[in-house]
DNA sequence: GTATGGCATTGATCAGGATCAAACGGACAA
DNA sequence: TTGTCCGTTTGATCCTGATCAATGCCATAC
């Protein structure tokens, strides 16, 4: 159920990125991984830009290094739903589709190691392990796919914003280390807009159910993005979810 | 687009299979085959019975025969979502996890064709062309759940019964042969109940939104299950997806 | 025939979020 | 300092879909 954290630590760093390449892994030839290093390149994208737009040609897969983007879909009339939200080390594009299915943006300041779609594909079809990481990595974000649907079908916007913060805390390595101390501390990466995004709802409706969980001491709000969680157990419980389902456990 | 018809054109039978198999395909060695053909045994399954519980230990991989079963969460209180809507040639349980991590329900008289795992998984070891195969269907996989994604989260009720019949037409494939003939006919492979599982709803909203849909004159009822459409043109309008994207083209 | 049980439809009412609108607050620039 | 901009908060009201309840329909069993 952890399901963006599994099997990280057989990952393995490449060249200078301060991050794990989940797309391959330390059963990796040492060859491979140079050839993967000779592949890359380094782009970086402004908070607020758009990365790749829906239908654009994509001519290359990634990692994120650093910062935070998302992946959306728009209708005619506006409406907008997001469908992913990528940390850094998670992957983007797909092998084997040339145009971009969805719109993917910047949230903050993002930094991606590339590789270009043809020479990666190529690595791919004779180093079964990437094909084999690739599902498994997949696999999880089906997972976590649907683990969302039950998120915007069944559950109140109260639940829907408890989820949201016990996601970003479980997905956050760097509060996973201190997750035994005091209160947990941490900014949030999405605007109120974001997150109405992301859980199917208004940035009103957003605004007020944060305020709510203010007011009855589950949170503290320094500033409006920064976070302290007073009550790690009851925000858990607001999720609607069942106690042992693996919320950092 | 049409997710779950790609690359159908290459997928085979195996030995007394009606269906094609999408996770083995033309291109794999007979020998390959062969050693398929002789893992596989057949499973019946009654309407409305159980297939697997969530957290149920999985021995088997499958591949629906004939019928149709549904893949759920529930909530400790019992709200349901659908997460997962299997028809004929599509592909059940996760090689490399040991339970089950959704209900599968049979939702009319199900047949599969299953496989014991572990001499699966081994075969999927010697044989990169079904891992590959399997990383595809679970790429489309993930497409079809962002859709559905955004159709939980940012649908009118009108607008996901309309795409609901829209995704059940297209993907029925006895239908699509008949598309340019006169009035579309199919039954419901769902009840009410279902459906509203499926999209996210309360079963009264369902029987009242397809109520309205026929007084307009969209659809005709025959019974409770079938369905006769008049406006198909009308039909895909309501769903509120672009025009051209992708549904029946 | 009547009874039963499982779906489905329809009605009346309610409430959770959406919508529309105004005001707030901090960052930044002039 | 003041003004502007952007993201956010808060308020008032509306409306879609949920809830609760009754009835209908049809197949099967007695």
């Amino acid at each position: 159920m952890s399901y963006l954290m599994a099997s990280d630590t057989t990952s393995i760093k490449c060249g200078e990125c301060p991050i794990r390449h989940r797309a391959v892994c330390s059963k990796c030839e040492p060859n491979e991984l140079t050839s993967l290093d000779s592949l890359k390149y380094y782009r970086t994208v402004e908070a607020g830009q758009t990365i790749v737009w829906c239908g654009d040609e994509m001519d290359f897969v990634a990692s994120i290094v650093s910062g935070i983007a998302t992946l959306s879909q728009t209708m005619e009339d506006g409406r907008t739903q997001m469908v992913g939200l990528l940390l850094p080390s998670d992957f983007v594009g797909r092998p084997g589709r040339a145009q971009a299915a969805y719109d993917v943006t910047a949230t903050t300041d993002v930094t991606l190691c590339c590789f270009r779609k043809k020479p990666f594909e190529e690595l791919m079809m004779r180093t079964p392990h990437i094909g084999q990481r690739l599902l498994e990595m997949t696999l999880d974000e089906l997972d976590a796919a649907r683990e969302w649907m039950l998120l915007l079908g069944r559950k109140t916007a109260r639940e829907k914003i408890a989820t949201l913060l016990a996601i970003i805390i479980r997905r956050d390595a760097s509060l996973n280390l201190k997750a035994d101390g005091g209160p947990l501390e941490f900014d949030l990466p999405l605007t109120r807009e974001a997150m109405a995004d992301y859980l199917g709802l208004t940035l009103e409706t957003v605004s007020r159910q944060v305020s709510a969980l203010k007011r009855e001491g589950v949170i503290e709000l320094r500033g409006k993005r920064h976070i302290i969680v007073h009550d790690m157990d009851r925000l858990l419980e607001e999720t609607g979810d069942d106690s042992d389902g693996g919320i950092l456990t």
